[in-house]
DNA sequence: ACCCTCACCTGCACGC
DNA sequence: TGCGTGCAGGTGAGGG
């Protein structure tokens, strides 16, 4: 379910906890989890070594170990991490499981079975296909509005559409779509390459805005994140949306009703009195 | 190169 | 109570 804010808070969170210690052993349970690996490979290349680092890229969660690899993870949609000590239970869906030093596990569950991992060179990272085509990090200084410019003159899909699209614009996901293009009274129905210049910088600023303010409610929530036996959470940043999931709520600039549209398959809400 | 639909899963809220 | 339907914060594969 996660977005970019959830996926940055989780990266945090487990830098926190698991970062500098060891992976005794680690087991796929779920063989479609890690499509490339067989378990017992997951295994061998996962067995007594350091994590380094936990960072994140997109919406991926990658652990740099130190034995040259580089565990890449992406939650989707119902993926978590939670750290259990010896007397917890298992999730239902416990699908990877990876036994720490000190007497705790760390646990991949996933309900829906969408999320992924991959064992790679540390050193390929970058030339992953899952890593490689991603857009500009949304905080970098590649991410602007004249990048925004080039990329959306070049596309014919609807704005919504287009902000989903992680080789566009990484880390928006539904939420912050509609979201961000509500602050920027930017219709979704529009064609990307319709947006009026003028009105790129507003949706740049839109787009860095909603991502900001969710990670400041996301951190302000969870200070003090890990307790072992209570888990690393994967979801949990419920803000007070001003259009997602409020079909028929006024809005709060105009007051006219929030409409629900399907694009993609896909719920997009929106004013269609504010935005155009 | 782009664009569209479907597929991958379980579970929950809803209406009959 | 059960059963069908639609929906859920993501993305890749495979078609045109």
């Amino acid at each position: 379910m996660p977005e970019l804010p959830e996926v940055e808070i989780v990266a945090r969170a487990l830098q926190k906890v698991v970062a500098g210690r060891r992976i005794v052993s680690a087991e796929l349970r779920r063989a479609k989890l890690a499509p490339d690996s067989t378990a017992a490979g997951f295994a061998a290349r996962l067995r007594e070594c350091r994590i380094n680092r936990v960072h994140r890229r997109g919406k991926n969660i990658l652990f740099d170990l130190d034995n040259g690899r580089t565990l890449l993870t992406h939650l989707r949609m119902s993926g978590r991490f939670v750290l259990l000590s010896a007397a917890d239970e298992d999730p239902k869906f416990a699908h990877a499981v990876f036994h720490l030093d000190r007497v705790s596990r760390l646990v991949f569950e996933d309900q829906r079975h969408f999320g992924l991992m991959k064992v790679i060179k540390t050193t390929g990272l970058a030339r992953d296909a899952s890593i490689a085509k991603l857009a500009p990090e949304p905080f970098s200084e590649e991410f602007s509005a004249d990048y925004l410019t080039k990329v959306l003159s070049g596309s014919a899909r609807s704005l919504k559409e287009f902000l989903l699209d992680q080789t566009k614009v990484c880390g928006l996901g539904n939420i912050y779509a509609s979201e961000a293009m509500f602050h920027a009274g930017l219709s979704p129905r529009r064609r990307a390459k319709n947006v009026p210049r003028k009105r790129i910088e507003p949706l740049f600023e839109a787009i860095r805005n909603v991502l900001n303010e969710a990670l400041a409610v996301g951190e302000s929530k969870r200070p003090d994140p890990v307790i072992i036996g209570e888990g690393v959470y994967g979801n949990g940043i419920t803000a007070d949306w001003a259009v997602y999931e409020r079909e028929g709520l006024p809005c709060a600039k105009c007051g006219s009703a929030i409409r629900r549209i399907r694009q993609g398959a896909r719920s997009t809400y929106y004013c269609a009195r504010c935005q155009r």
